[in-house]
RNA sequence: GUGGCUGUAGCUCAGUUGGUUAGAGCACUGGAUUGUGGUUCCAGGGGUCGGGGGUUCGAAUCCCCUCAGCCACCCCA
């Protein structure tokens, strides 16, 4: 053969994902949409209700406080009609313009979850993607401590469905800070000085004070008293007696002080065990825009992994788009840390398939009664798979174990002939025939059993 | 965005100072006297060594570029 007969390669197209973008499997996605599943039970109990709002947004509107790190990360072009236009960063922004253009239909108080996916150009890392779901839920138009109060419920509710025990909901309140922080005449700095607190546990007193005097300009004996307050120990009640002597005199540090003990009482009365919270001067979030109350949520076990559920109160949510003032307090659910945690805990179980039940495909004249028997069990309110070839059974009872259903369905000519079936759980091997009028409410009575 | 480390089958890796048809385990597919899985045994498919270019008689192995992952910084609205 001549190399001008050799045939051509085709050429193939590189399959590939962009960097920070995933692919998502069936194995990881059902524990994903299971745990979105739950977030939005919780939501719903207490009364939020879901919105969505575009991906994209005219840029104007996300790049609204416009830092240089915003411009950085956004994603932003021009479609087709020439207009500028970015992809939403967070979920936060869009709730702004959302509420100011629907407020008057809304009313206050308005009470809002959203799930839904966001986009950031940054750098990635371990658990840090350029897409990625958020989970918010927030209390727009009311200043009272019942939605602060009820914020600190939802996540104590949230981690409870999911499955944790263990776990510490940390608070602040930004007034006490603010307090103090007028107290030294260092009101002017806010934000420099709390975005380096916030790193207290990552780099420790010495260098925050460092990093207070370098880059907030502080003296090194406001970075100390900064810091005296941050490192607050003892139970709860003692830090808000020590943080009343340390705002003395000062009437918003006092008053965050009241703020934070109501806050306090309120989730022990609706029923938060006080193991799973902690009074937290430290935790002051990076974000310059939290002017209240600030939760941040450390699962026991993990706490390495950062929190997994945090947020805060804010003044004016709405400001850059409408004149009418709009107070909130929200948090989001970190559901990607959340899945890794949960992941390295042991939470997860390999289950591959969204169905319980396998009707194996035995007698290959038989598929209409097989299909007929899946029929019957989806009525039932069953999720139930009929395996497409008539192979082997023992192949199929592998496909069955491997992907993690828990009854396999078994009728071949024998049973067929006797109008019954075999119902085999595959977790105890056990089989047992019943007849197929009566199969659907046999199998669930086992189904309730086994749950019970 | 800056700096560093890494990149060999789906996964975890081996591959001797550059030398012939690139290997293992697990996973996957099929089989082991044709109605029952998770054990065992056998066989098989799957890689142009992330991609492109260069040095060389010869490169997975050296150099450059690029893409991706990880770590730190930055940042986390």
């Amino acid at each position: 053969m001549s190399e001008s007969n050799k045939p051509v390669k085709p050429q193939l197209i590189q399959p590939r994902t962009l960097k920070g973008f995933r692919d998502h499997l069936p194995e990881t996605m059902i524990p994903r949409e299971q745990l979105i599943q739950t977030a939005r039970e919780v939501y719903r109990s207490f009364g939020f209700g879901p919105i969505d709002t575009p991906t994209l947004e005219y840029l104007e509107i996300l790049t609204g406080k416009g830092s240089e790190e915003t411009d950085r990360q956004l994603y932003k072009f021009q479609d087709h009609g020439g207009r500028d236009v970015g992809m939403r960063f967070d979920l936060t922004v869009p709730l702004a313009r959302f509420v100011a253009q629907h407020i008057n239909e809304l009313g206050t108080p308005f009470k809002r979850y959203h799930i839904a996916p966001v986009w950031r150009g940054e750098n990635t890392q371990r658990g840090r993607y350029r897409e990625f779901m958020q989970c918010d839920f927030d209390t727009i138009g009311t200043l009272s401590v019942a939605a602060d109060i009820e914020t600190g419920l939802v996540i104590n509710a949230l981690l409870a469905s999911i499955g944790f025990e263990r776990f510490t909901i940390h608070i602040n309140n930004r007034q006490v800070l603010n307090g103090l922080l007028d107290k030294l005449g260092l009101s002017d700095q806010a934000t420099p000085v709390l975005r380096s607190l916030d790193k207290l546990a990552k780099i420790g007193e010495e260098k925050v004070i460092a990093e207070m005097v370098q880059a907030a300009g502080t003296s090194e004996e406001q970075a100390r008293s900064v810091l005296a307050m941050a490192a607050l120990e003892g139970s709860n009640e003692e830090i808000l007696q020590q943080l009343r002597l340390i705002v003395a005199g000062n009437e918003l540090g006092e008053a965050g002080v009241d703020r934070l003990e109501q806050i306090l009482t309120g989730m022990l009365a609706g029923g938060v065990p006080a193991e799973r919270i902690k009074l937290d001067v430290s935790i002051a979030r990076g974000l310059d825009y939290y002017t209240g109350a600030i939760f941040e949520t450390f699962l026991d076990d993990l706490p390495d992994i950062g929190s997994v559920c945090s947020g805060g109160r804010y003044d004016n949510l709405a400001e850059l788009y409408t004149k009418r003032q709009l107070p909130g307090i929200g948090a989001s659910l970190g559901l990607d840390r959340l899945l890794a945690a949960m992941e390295e805990l042991g939470m997860i179980s390999n289950v591959k398939t969204t169905a319980e039940v396998l009707v194996t495909y035995f007698d290959k004249n038989a598929l209409g009664k097989y299909l007929e028997i899946a029929a019957n069990l989806r009525a039932a309110g069953l999720n139930v798979e009929v395996y497409p070839d008539a192979k082997k059974l023992g192949q199929q009872l592998k496909y069955a174990d491997a992907r993690g259903f828990a009854y396999a369905i078994i009728a071949g000519e024998d049973e067929l002939a006797r109008d019954t079936l075999q119902i085999k759980n595959l977790t105890t091997g056990e089989s047992t025939e019943h007849p197929i009028a009566s199969a659907a409410s046999a199998l669930s009575d086992m189904i309730n059993k086994a749950n019970a």
